[in-house]
DNA sequence: TTGTATGCGTTATCAG
DNA sequence: CTGATAACGCATACAA
């Protein structure tokens, strides 16, 4: 047992140890120990005898540095700062631990910020903007009807990259890393109509960025490849699970039915396969469905989902990178392409080939 | 558009504004700027003047306080760490969106440890377990299984709260939050022996606390209803979805065959749900289960999970406000009752009577 | 090889 | 009413 630790209860109200302390138990300055503790030993020379022992002391005292006081000297926080869209959305959970690994692997702990909070917009400039105490900042998933926190992080002191923001070219207010929801969508539509389907509707969110992209490329593949009335076939509901419900019902009253549908993400994509579930509607055989993300749970639905894979680690590794990596910041990238990793059609069991007229 | 704002891209090169630019600016000295903008004019009195100038001044340079320099000062970082089990639970996912929400409810940002990290053990000890960064700790799930962290976090000098990681009252490490597992198993089982099952199977996972928990209410209920055997019933396997293949496999090739499994989670149930699709074998006709936690996606399963909703919004508040409120902290809770909430059984259309020997 | 002094941005304690 | 000044814990330029 070391001599700081007491080990019964938890004693909250004991100092910290300080260099000064390791200073005055060794008999040196705290600059000696400051230099010892951090290896400056390669450039300023120190005696074998008094780095031991103050090596010694540090450990025996459990001497830890002091993040703040290093930072107030200029030194990185090594936090960095992430804002989630909808932290209780699956895939923005299973993106987050991702960030959170990446982030780890350099050394950096993430500090949350959950854009759904209530007072997200009064908050922003508080708690989460409160720039300084990390180095960088990481948008996770489309921010920008959170109008005031993108002003605010725009001509922000750090860096601040957004991730699955959408992947337009212009007006972009951050580096921008995502996934192709052009390419995603048309393997998806790709993969029905080769199995016969020509009626396939769209279930989306009325948000920006990814979801507004895999609309228009869903409106896009219909006209070029002359498929059925787009416009009655596209729903836009909230992102829940349980607006598959109301999407499919309206869907199932039209005349023709389709025969498939493309969901914008897995969260709409369960909702829907539930949906069709409690209304009888076989998938896939009533009812191809398609999602987008594969979550850990797309797999294990009943039955399996049908999806794009998320390239999650790149996504999340390229935006690391640029958060806090020793790469240039572009200077001004409000023209600069994004970075866009392709998703992977995942054909699980939610899709058929279409049943020959009975 | 403020002054210190250039609308262009981003420049994270420019110097924050201090107070000593407030001041300079507004001539009058620093401390002066200090005790305006902390609004000390209650007991020390401040010319109307100077303090509508200084204030017009000090929002005009966008000034923005350092935490980490009030920090260093003893001021409350108003950060609080949330050490995660596995992030990529679902349960844990939502768990960690509730406790972020208490958080900043209370002004604070959560800093995000997660202990299935690879390096946990190593970093446990740097940038988690770098109190100092944060107020308070929290734990979401049972660590036991990382005793170094344990060791490490048991004596800190700031506050550790453990959420779910048992309820049993000797030797815990630190205050605990968690649910009535025992209360939980109770219900699910009611509930199925209410409606004809006597061949009950568990599935859970080797972990601690609450897994263990739930698996030995099980064993107690079935040698208190009579129930068949529970030894080979039984199933312990990893916390993965793709789990319940094997674990179903095996339990089907018994005789007499369960008719029902109660699953440690819904991780767990979800699995065994996708298994039995898998294996055409129909929930509930054939087999029903009953899952733990009621995460949002056990509502959209197919067939719906019946499970047990964990009362995540009490849990979390009840740790919150041990780790950070105002309360007391207790001086010895080595032998203190955990705090303890009541799961709901919610009935979904996973379980069903058991049908008539046919 | 080591000690002294300074400053990072704040707040608090003195004087004036 | 306000201005110096000392800390908070650490890193470093400068002295010795």
């Amino acid at each position: 047992m070391t001599i700081g630790s007491n080990g019964s209860t938890g004693a909250q109200d004991r100092r910290p140890v300080t260099m000064k302390d390791v200073a005055e138990a060794a008999g040196v300055a705290q600059s000696t120990v400051s230099r010892i503790l951090n290896d400056v030993a390669e450039r300023i020379p120190i005696s074998v005898e008094t780095r031991e022992r103050v090596q010694a002391i540090a450990t025996q005292l459990d001497y830890r540095p002091h993040p703040f006081a290093r930072a107030l000297r200029g030194a990185p926080t090594m936090l960095l700062g992430a804002v989630v869209r909808d932290i209780t959305d699956a895939f923005f959970a299973s993106a987050l631990a991702a960030l959170s690994n990446a982030a780890r692997e350099r050394g950096y702990a993430l500090v949350l910020g959950d854009a759904r909070a209530k007072a997200a917009e009064a908050l922003a400039l508080t708690a989460v903007l409160e720039e300084r105490q990390c180095d960088a900042i990481v948008l996770v998933g489309d921010l920008r009807n959170e109008p005031r926190l993108v002003e605010d992080l725009r001509g922000a002191r750090i860096r601040v990259v957004a991730l699955w923001h959408g992947t337009e070219r212009r007006g972009r207010p951050f580096p921008t890393v995502g996934v192709d929801n052009r390419a995603g969508v048309r393997a998806a539509m790709d993969h029905l109509t080769a199995i016969g389907h020509r009626n396939i509707a769209f279930v989306g969110t009325d948000a920006l960025g990814d979801m507004q992209e895999r609309l228009s490329a869903y409106r896009e593949y219909c006209a070029l490849s002359d498929l059925a009335s787009t416009k009655s076939y596209v729903r836009l509901v909230a992102n829940k699970i349980s607006s598959g419900e109301r999407a499919l019902a309206t869907l199932w009253a039209l005349s023709p039915r389709p025969t498939a549908i493309v969901a914008a993400n897995d969260t709409l994509a369960l909702g829907l396969v539930h949906a069709a579930f409690e209304g009888n509607i076989a998938v896939p055989d009533d009812l191809s469905i398609v999602g987008f993300d594969d979550v850990p749970l797309a797999a294990a639905a009943v039955p399996g989902l049908t999806t794009l894979r998320m390239p999650t680690a790149e996504i999340v590794a390229a935006g690391v990178e640029l958060a806090i990596g020793t790469a240039d910041w572009p200077r001004d990238f409000q023209d600069l392409a994004p970075t866009v990793f392709q998703p992977k059609l995942i054909v699980r069991r939610s899709t058929a080939a279409i049943k020959p007229k009975a």
